[in-house]
DNA sequence: CTGAAAGCGCTAACAC
DNA sequence: GTGTTAGCGCTTTCAG
């Protein structure tokens, strides 16, 4: 193909162009539009126009392939809306918008068996400057990733699980997060708190079942029996009726409140009243948490918070190559109480309240 | 598996060095690594086995500026983990996944000034070959963008709201799934039906009360005022304070799952049993559908099939510029009937009105 | 402060 | 079937 170097029928106009029309190099349109310092006010303005009169688009292809910088992150996610993750990503996407970074998104299936490496693999070879590994989990001890990651990693809501060059963190509260309900219970009179876990596989899951075990642990408490569930209403309301046979259960903790709910409705269903009968608290906050009956005291999940701070630590990972990682404070655990909770029933004297809701 | 050794470190193997390694020019192993017709399987066996002993991975920015295409499409979802929009998002991954494309990601907030058109700007930008638009939401006329469009565009659950050079869509189904609740709980005996409708911004939101309506306008219905929700649980609640008041409502078709969780909260509370007194219909079918009391009965979306075959109309186009988009069929509605619904409650007066159809 | 030259790693067109 | 020759549109030296 022959030198279009005149016209540009149908083609985007590109830096020449507008240097062309601005009446100055090539080089200096490179300079404004990426807001470089030593350009006269008058110059960049000029530029500034001519870019605007021709409606220049700088080709990040290009810029790219001579720079070596993509400007993109990359997030490696579970497919699925449960809503933890879904929201972890929103905040992602959010926190990534501010930095100026656009954003790449690959899922990983439960079950894929590439899973997570997979996922960093091919996010690699799209080109990022970054990675985001959200809520990974342990496929087959998928953790050790074979793939040699030489740009930064934030992991939100776990522990390094594998060695890169340069890690972050960020959300690690879960283990505050049980702590928080498992005292609550404990301080409304109950002799011991049932857990039903999430996936063990899944590290927000082992590390709220931590949580939980080192809570009842300081206040020397028995610890009763796991139960574990997969995140599901379903698997919630499964639990709920093995649990419900059990009559010494007074104060049960739910790894999220998907499960929360499945559990009290299998508990209502046998003729058990929460929180009367049982106290039954969630994690995570959902958006239906308030509305349903009887509405699920819980403790909400920091999620933008956790992918603000995590974002701000691997943008300055990947801009500044050698600085040493700083620490971001854990933001405030936020139990929110409302009516799925209350003191263990009296069992000598059973106290009869009416209530219509 | 692949390794990296660094993206610019000079070290990065590029195509020419595994040409050197294998013995052939640098172009055949283009060639190979885009599976191109026309290498005898040895050459291709041999680039392979010296990519492999190199680590090669293809330079996509390279690649994209060369050829002009990036091997990536964009979409612009709402920057929320509300469930609908949330699971349409993980269907869109899901099913790029399937077409060999990456996937750039941009939310748009609520309430954005710049909303779709600046998001869809920011995807141009990025560079990709075709555009997700999920679930657009009218923002102040933001129907008209301004922007010049010139790969294809996928609108997912809203008709073309504006003109690009070639736009498809999928998922237009709400107006079936509100006509199927509406008949269901007119053939359970109901007079009519109320509407809790979603906010009337997002086409979701109207294509569901014109379901709606037109249902009753077919049966020959009188049409109750429409109350207007903005999804949440909370709207939904205060929606059923309203309609408690009203002793005419027998049933009342929620735009969502969450108002319809938040609206059965607010009747309980007053005393209205569901579905004895009233009954409550969603739309969803959000995980703990099943769970809350009463089990919800909804109508279920088709979000995997509805990014499916957008996806494939959207690759279709975009691989095959001159081609006539190839029409798909709409999924089959999925109603599910659980408890939340019942005929209406027998009034004391017998003033049942025959109705022949 | 500004400009000229030299690629970044790949694909496209056309030879052979 | 395979190699050769040009660029894609930008950023990078390194001059002035």
């Amino acid at each position: 193909m022959a030198r279009l170097t005149g016209r540009n029928t149908g083609t985007a106009p590109r830096s020449i162009d507008v240097a062309r029309l601005a009446g100055v190099s090539q080089k200096t349109v490179s300079r404004v539009m990426n807001g470089e310092q030593y350009v006269s006010d008058d110059v960049r303005r000029r530029v500034l126009e001519a870019a605007d009169a021709l409606g220049y688009r700088l080709n990040h292809a290009a810029r790219a392939l001579a720079s070596g910088r993509t400007q993109t992150i990359g997030v490696v996610t579970l497919g699925t809306a449960l809503y933890g993750p879904a929201s972890l990503l929103m905040g992602v996407e959010r926190a990534v918008r501010d930095t100026g970074y656009a954003l790449r998104v690959v899922n990983t299936m439960e079950g894929d068996a590439a899973g997570i490496a997979g996922a960093v693999d091919s996010l690699l070879d799209q080109g990022v400057d970054g990675i985001v590994i959200s809520e990974p989990i342990d496929e087959e001890g998928g953790a050790n990733l074979s793939v040699r990651v030489d740009v930064p990693v934030l992991i939100l809501g776990a522990p390094p699980p594998f060695a890169a060059s340069r890690v972050v963190t960020a959300g690690l509260v879960s283990h505050q997060l049980a702590q928080a309900v498992t005292e609550h219970l404990l301080e409304l009179g109950h002799t011991t708190v049932h857990h039903l876990a999430g996936p063990q596989r899944w590290y927000a899951a082992r590390d709220r079942l931590e949580g939980w075990r080192a809570t009842l642990a300081a206040h020397g408490r028995r610890e009763p029996p796991v139960i574990e569930g997969d995140w599901s209403a379903a698997s919630g309301y499964a639990a709920g009726r093995r649990l419900a046979a059990d009559d010494s259960v007074t104060a049960v903790f739910a790894a999220n409140d998907d499960m929360a709910i499945g559990l009290i409705r299998a508990l209502l269903e046998v003729g058990r009243r929460v929180p009367e009968d049982i106290s039954v608290v969630g994690l995570d906050d959902i958006p239906v948490a308030a509305y349903v009956t009887p509405p699920l005291t819980t403790v909400r999940q920091p999620f933008d918070a956790t992918a603000q701070d995590g974002l701000k630590l691997l943008v300055h990972a990947i801009e500044n190559p050698d600085a040493d990682p700083v620490p971001v404070d854990n933001p405030p655990v936020n139990l929110v109480v409302r009516e799925s909770t209350a003191p263990p029933p009296n069992r000598t004297t059973p106290e009869r309240r009416r209530t219509t809701d």
